[in-house]
DNA sequence: AATCGTTCCTGATAGC
DNA sequence: TGCTATCAGGAACGAT
């Protein structure tokens, strides 16, 4: 599932090949996914050329020329890709933005949780991105990180998928930082001592860095922008390994439910 | 205000 | 073998 490393490589990819490029249209056979419609989207950014790629969590931004944004949101399995003109047409592709110089850009999604949002100016955009948390690579700081541990009380995995504390850590980071850091995900976020929470700043500046590095985790459907798949899943200390053993202890991976998600921890070396 | 349950959707998997 | 039922999961939303 796409989070910070892997929307990121998407951005940087995406900056490489289609910044400088006309929209010229746009079309979907999910109209629902476009907001607010396809019309309003079509009649504010046709015509327009994209100026850059942003990424603040895991939203993705095309900044047009015009002042307009195009927001993505890849959810669960969204996909963006960057194809000719003409090629096959790509697994569960529901949106298609053709651009000049016969390239698209195309949003598929499996689960169809993803979304693409139009928003009229940069201000707008701001308000929206202003309810997310600090970004962990360039905003986090220990001492930031300390009082949002200290503010709350529910269980520290929790806490680091909730997007308004911190920006763009979602389930396989969450899992793997607490690895690293020793730290039962269970853990009130409150409850952290002054270590086991720097130990913990450390782990999620250093598992993200490490997604980057891979070019993402294509866990299940995560490609990037010209539809490679990234390795970290071959990394993976934790995440999916329930039953397996502990590289650390040669304890067995537990598999339990935290929030409704799959959690995976070693009991033995979170404590 | 904080937190919990529900919803969106479809492929994978389990159970028979 | 082939069918049906269940489950996973980011985040918005309504309910408590």
């Amino acid at each position: 599932m796409p989070e910070l490393p892997e929307v990121e490589t998407i951005r940087q990819d995406l900056s490489c090949l289609i910044v400088g490029r006309k929209v010229l249209a746009i079309a979907t056979d999910t109209p629902g996914k476009i907001l607010p419609s396809l019309e309003l989207v079509k009649k504010a950014v046709v015509g327009s050329t994209i100026k850059r790629i942003d990424r603040r969590a895991k939203l993705l931004q095309l900044i047009l020329d015009n002042g307009k944004v195009i927001a993505f949101h890849l959810k669960m399995s969204g996909r963006l890709l960057v194809r000719k003109v003409g090629e096959e047409k790509d697994d569960w592709q529901h949106i298609v933005i053709t651009l000049s110089e016969g390239l698209e850009l195309r949003f598929a999604d499996m689960r169809k949780f993803g979304w693409m949002k139009l928003f009229l100016s940069r201000e707008d955009l701001k308000k929206v991105l202003t309810e997310y948390g600090p970004e962990p690579l360039s905003d986090l700081t220990l001492k930031k990180f300390r009082e949002i541990l200290e503010a709350n009380g529910r269980a520290i995995k929790i806490v680091l998928m909730d997007q308004e504390k911190i920006a763009g850590i979602g389930n396989i980071y969450a899992n793997e930082a607490l690895f690293l850091a020793k730290i039962d995900p269970r853990t009130p976020a409150d409850k952290i001592k002054e270590k086991q929470a720097a130990a913990l700043f450390l782990a999620i500046e250093k598992v993200l860095r490490l997604g980057l590095r891979y070019r993402g985790a294509s866990d299940r459907y995560y490609l990037d922008a010209l539809g490679q798949k990234g390795h970290f899943q071959e990394h993976f200390l934790v995440y999916g390994r329930q039953g397996k053993e502990c590289g650390s202890c040669k304890g067995m991976i537990k598999r339990i439910a935290l929030g409704g998600r799959g959690t995976f921890y070693c009991p033995s070396c979170q404590k």
